[in-house]
Parts: structure tokens; sequence; C-alpha cells
DNA sequence: ATGGTAGATACTCTA
């Protein structure tokens, strides 16, 4: 089973990407962060000719979340249990071929010291929780989607560029890592220890030209699944075509 | 210190 992340950036106007990608990649399961649309416009006719299922939480302008499933989808979940109907759609979890698929958008915390960046913090202790709450360690768990945050000093191109900055302040990383401590595996970062490679890269500055990228965009599973993870890439290739998404598709292959 | 780009919406916000 082929298992990918991918931050669209507008499915509908990367729909003609998303197309061409999924038909060379193949993956069985495709999990698309800031979606930007409501339900009533997410393109299922396109989604379902491509040969997938899908399940979406949408809203207008901003966030928004999906899971495409060459398989069965089963017991969906939108959003935290506790959130309210004004909160952001950022979470989309769902069963498939026994795994539990979790799909993130992880707030993005605009500006150190503003009210979204405390958000992004608080929102991280309520994923902690949420896995606590509603998973079980020994299960096939899989977190993926956009972190909005860089591990590790060898997830971002410049560490004296990026040191302090937003996506690798202390505090994100300490509020990440606790995630990742009930119980994750970075697949990435497992299966390739010393690659320097990016997930995201600004559409300014020419950052993609001069691959000045972060890894920002995550594959982590549970330790059952991981033993039966066979590879786990960054497929560049959607990130150099016309109009592209600012961030590139994460592919998994488990036996 | 500023502004550089992109997307959705409605003349600005988020990233």
């Amino acid at each position: 089973m082929k298992i990918a992340t991918w931050n669209v950036n507008s499915i509908n106007v990367r729909i003609p990407h998303l197309v061409e990608w999924a038909r060379s990649a193949e993956p069985d399961v495709i999990c698309l962060q800031e979606t930007k649309c409501v339900d009533e416009n997410f393109p299922l006719t396109v989604i379902n000719e491509l040969g997938y299922e899908a399940a979406f939480f949408g809203q207008k302008s901003y966030n928004g979340v999906a899971i495409l499933s060459k398989f069965p989808i089963d017991d969906v979940e939108k959003g935290f249990p506790d959130d309210d109907d004004e909160a952001p759609k950022r979470l989309i979890a769902a069963t498939i071929g026994g795994v539990r698929v979790v799909n993130t958008y992880i707030p993005n915390g605009t500006e150190l010291g503003t009210d979204k960046f405390q958000f992004k913090l608080d929102w991280l202790q309520r994923l902690r929780r949420y896995f606590e709450e509603s998973c079980s360690k020994d299960a096939d768990v899989l977190l993926c989607g956009d972190f909005n945050v860089a591990m590790d000093e060898i997830d971002v191109w410049s560490v004296a560029q990026w040191e302090g900055k937003l996506h690798f302040t202390k505090t994100e990383r300490a509020a990440m890592h606790y995630v990742k401590q009930w119980g994750f595996n970075d697949l990435f970062r497992s299966l390739h220890p010393d690659s320097r490679e990016f997930s995201w890269w600004n559409y300014r500055e020419g950052a993609w030209q001069r691959d000045q990228g972060l890894r920002i965009d995550y594959i982590w599973t549970s330790a059952s699944l991981a033993k039966r993870a066979r590879s786990c890439e960054i497929d560049r290739y959607p990130r150099g075509l016309e109009k592209p998404s600012d961030h590139a598709p994460v592919i998994a292959e488990f036996a």
C-alpha cells in the first residue's frame, strides 16, 4: 500500500497536477491539505474518475483537508472531538486497510508572539492529547500532513538563516517533539538518516531555483506500521511544473 | 527594515 501527503494550495487550481501526479505515482491513499474549498465545491467527480473515493472537510478560502483512497474509507472523523463549528478545518482521520490515517494541516503560526502563534502551540498540545484519547499505541497509526515545523537542523537549508524563525523555533520544535513522543517514527528520516531534502520552497526569493527549502511535510508511523515500511520519498517533480503548489508530495510504501 | 509570490475574496487576509 502506497500512502502520500501533499499540500496542494487550492485543490481546484491544482487538479491538473494532482491528476498527472496520481496517474504516474499511483498512490493508494492521498492526504491533501489546503484544499481551500467548501465541501459543495470539492471536485469529487474528477477524483472518482481518477479511481479514488474521497472524504473531505473544507471551508471557504482557507485550510481544508481531504483523504483520497482507492480502498474503502471507514470511520471518518473531522476535526478534534471538542472543536466547535467555527474551528478551522485542519484535521481529518479515517481507517483504510486497517491503518488509522490522521491527516493534519498544522497551523502556520503567522508570526512569533502573536495569538496565532500561541494557537499553533495549543493546537499541537491538543494533537498529542487526541492520540492519547483516540488511538492505541499498538495499532497501525499514521500521522501525516503539512506540519509547518522543521524538526531538525538537517531539515532546513540554512541553520543560520532559520534559527529562531517561524517554523524552526525551539518552542515549535519542542511542541512537535512532544507529539512525536506519543510513539511516532519519522519515516523519511528513518530511511534516509543523512539526506538534506526539502518538501517546501517559498514562492519568493527564487527559493526553488536555489533549492532553499524546508522539510515541513511528514509521514509519521506507529512502531508496528514502521516495521512494514519499505520506502519513503519526497517527489520534487510537481514543484517544478508551471503554477505549482509551494509544497512537494511525500510518498511511502508499506508491505 | 522592507518586500519579494500565490490563492481566494472582494477591495484584504493568510501563508
